[in-house]
DNA sequence: GAAACGCTAGTTTTT
DNA sequence: CTAGCGTTTC
């Protein structure tokens, strides 16, 4: 059997174990997708289960289309069973049958700018202040209610305090504009799935029938609705296998219940559970590093992970003066590393916030080395993509109020604020919609003559394509649009900067219409359907040479030669958010956890004694995480001496790190790179009698080898006792 | 109706 | 510090 080659014996039993619950618990690096997708072909070629009654659920687009390309290799063929997210998965379901619930099947998606433009309205709606109540929160909690399944209604019965009662006033207003608009946010995707699958026995039973075989992804992060969903699914045939690492589970904080992977096999009695941990990406060191920070955690599974690796190089650990020599640091790493013949691909800057990165940017840029910031402001979200997609929005759905209030004077074309209000009061009065009113000459009249008329020649343009929206392809009404709506115009008549690089934007969007395009027929709903979905991640391209800037949050699934984590100070990473309660660092030590396990070969971690935030200066202490690595795996000159391990807390300069260096431009940087020869890593390894060249005491010769220490009489220098790791010593 | 100014807040964000 | 917003001003 083709499919079991090359894997070991619990990745074989997992592969072969197709009835029944099955929990596997796979560590990072311990070839999960290959399992997956193996257990995959071996149900399809072995069982010959039917691919119709094979589900396979994951988190990110990203692994659902891995994973599909990796089954479709197995087969030699199409992969015809569904392979997607949790949400195209709702989405699908709920496209057949949505009108049970009382949305047409042709509902539109909102993504979270939308849901906070409609928040926003109901808020002003119902005078209640943004500055007392931040939109996000509110956003937040309105997502948090529906994971549990709290309607408005059941809110209002709920309230103790005020704020209660203006969240579920604003959920109330909020539900109501989106039934209004025929639209549904990311959480509804669930929700109404699963109140689909609760209230109608027939889906329900369809559904059970048809996906006798379930696979979950990346378990350890589903929400109440999300194990709802797949649990109602499996309840029939309960061949459910879910995949998952509870020391990965860090999207908490976004309603993720860790509980569910720790509780499987009471929820699914008679459930047989596989650890897989052995580990095929990182070096030993790397490895039990990382273990030494998660053995922190007291929630989790009981696991270790080996290897057959070497050891490898020591972690490295470095402290510098200040965040901006930090950046400095790295970038002389990469540099350096460079010239070994490595790729820029192979390193990896993962942070805890966005906002760092600009520090490495602009570090980065200096060395003329080229990188790949991922995540930040999406690409979808800014701001020309989205003012596109809401015309494209309006073509395919002109009832969509959401889309025509973005647009409709984006280009500005006079109608304003007042115009707008005028409008909306028209149409609500005259049971239209506003899209239809700017159409009515009796309503326009009211309007400024200036409005009007290009009110009514932007609902022209709108409603042609929409007319046309079967005869012509996606790209043809985008670039139609570009042009008829004054868009383009607007922007090259600007004639800054910004606004070229909004155009360039709009062109790189028009290559991503084509890119689908080519896929297949492809209408514009199927288009806005797909786009809908998307996330920045999925546009990370890991054969692009350039150095990746990201979260480690972003990094998950993913894995680079070289990891550098940076900003390793309490306050930061942890994060002071968390701080307050032990489930918060336990989150953050995952966090830690799953950076530090994409390295494969070498892991740098590193601090900045004082760092500028927001403006202002801070003094750093260093992170909580760094204690807690086994002080034997790391090397560098921010290691901690052992015996004082405990004084960790009350920092002081350390001997070597070289408080006294002045700070210097980088161009000019001589001290910084000096410090940087110091951290320099050797992999070299001595025995006695070599012939060494030391970078400051010359030529000499070893005489005794203990460990990583070496004695070495120089020719000129004497005899010296040196940390063969750290020391710039080379054989000659 | 639009530009200019000034204030404020500021983890992480698979879909 | 700086983006994003709400306010003022033209």
């Amino acid at each position: 059997m083709e499919y079991l080659k090359g894997l070991n014996e619990k990745q074989k039993e997992a592969v072969l174990t197709t009835e029944g619950p099955l929990l596997i618990l796979a560590g990072a690096g311990s070839g999960k997708t290959s399992t997956m997708t193996r257990r995959i072909a071996h149900l399809v070629k072995g069982c010959n289960v039917p691919q119709y009654n094979i589900l396979a659920v994951t988190f990110t687009n990203k692994a659902a289309g891995e994973m599909r390309e990796r089954v479709e290799a197995l087969l030699g063929d199409d992969a015809r069973m569904w392979i997607m997210t949790f949400h195209a998965a709702c989405l699908r379901i709920l496209r057949r049958d949505a009108e049970r619930l009382g949305y047409t099947n042709s509902f539109a998606v909102y993504d979270p700018v939308d849901q906070k433009a409609v928040i926003k309205s109901v808020m002003k709606e119902k005078g209640i202040e943004e500055k007392k109540f931040p939109v996000a929160g509110i956003l937040s909690a309105i997502s948090k209610a529906k994971e549990s399944e709290i309607s408005p209604y059941t809110m209002k019965s709920m309230i103790s305090n005020y704020r209660d009662e203006v969240v579920a006033s604003i959920y109330e207003g909020y539900d109501r504009v989106l039934k209004k608009n025929n639209a549904m946010d990311f959480d509804d995707l669930l929700l109404n799935t699963v109140k689909l699958l609760k209230q109608e026995p027939d889906v329900l039973e369809h559904y059970q029938e048809r996906f006798r075989y379930i696979m979950v992804d990346e378990y350890q992060d589903t929400n109440t609705l999300q194990y709802k969903f797949i649990s109602m699914l499996a309840e029939q045939y309960q061949n459910i296998c879910v995949v998952g690492d509870d020391d990965q589970c860090i999207y908490q904080w976004r309603g993720a219940d860790i509980s569910n992977i720790l509780n499987f096999e009471k929820d699914f009695p008679g459930a047989k559970v596989i650890k897989l941990e052995q580990n095929y990406r990182s070096t030993g060191n790397i490895l039990a590093a990382a273990h030494s920070v998660i053995s922190n955690n007291s929630r989790r599974k009981d696991k270790k992970l080996w290897t057959q690796a070497e050891e490898g190089s020591k972690v490295v650990y470095a402290r510098l003066d200040d965040d901006r020599m930090e950046a400095g640091y790295i970038a002389q790493e990469i540099d350096r590393l460079m010239r070994s013949g490595r790729k820029y691909s192979d390193f990896a800057i993962l942070y805890r916030t966005n906002a760092q990165s600009r520090t490495f940017e602009d570090a980065l840029s200096r060395k003329d080395i080229p990188y790949r910031v991922v995540g930040g402001v999406r690409y979808y979200d800014r701001a020309e993509i989205k003012d596109m997609v809401a015309y494209m929005r309006l073509v395919a759905n002109p009832a969509d109020e959401l889309a025509l209030m973005r647009v409709i004077n984006s280009p500005k074309r006079g109608i304003g604020q007042s115009s707008v209000e005028k409008l909306r009061n028209a149409a609500e009065f005259n049971g239209i919609t506003m899209f239809d009113a700017l159409l009515d000459e009796n309503i326009t009249d009211e309007l400024p003559a200036k409005a009007a008329a290009a009110g009514m020649e932007f609902a022209k343009t709108i409603a042609h394509y929409h007319e046309e929206v079967e005869n012509l392809r996606v790209s043809d009404i985008y670039d139609g649009l570009l042009v008829q709506s004054g868009y383009l115009k607007y922007l090259e008549e600007q004639n800054t900067p910004e606004a070229d690089g909004r155009t360039e934007n709009l062109m790189e969007f028009k290559s991503v219409i084509f890119d689908f395009e080519e896929e297949g027929e492809l209408s514009l709903s199927e288009f806005l359907e797909k786009i809908a979905l998307l996330s920045d991640v999925d546009n990370h391209d890991p054969d692009e040479d350039a150095v990746t800037l990201m979260t480690m949050h972003s990094a998950k699934g993913l894995e680079f030669p070289f990891v550098f984590m940076p900003g390793m100070e309490d306050g930061l990473f942890p994060g002071w958010r968390s701080l307050d309660s032990q489930e918060g660092i336990e989150e953050e030590r995952r966090l830690c956890y799953v950076g530090m396990t994409r390295a494969k070969e070498r892991l740098c971690l590193t601090s900045a004694g004082y760092r500028v935030m927001y403006g202002q200066g801070n003094f750093t202490r260093e992170s909580q995480f760094l204690r807690e690595v086994d002080p034997k795996l790391l090397t560098g000159d921010g290691v901690f001496k052992k015996k004082n391990e405990a004084s960790l807390g009350e920092r002081k300069p350390l001997d070597g790190y070289g408080a006294s260096q002045p700070y210097m431009p980088f161009a000019t940087a001589q001290g910084a790179s000096r410090a940087v020869k110091k951290k320099v890593k050797n992999t070299e390894t001595f025995s006695e009698g070599d012939r060494v060249s030391h970078g400051k005491f010359g030529e000499g010769t070893v005489i005794k080898v203990d460990g990583n220490v070496a004695v070495v009489r120089f020719d000129t220098a004497g005899e010296k006792k040196l940390a063969t790791d750290i020391a710039p010593l080379k054989k000659i």
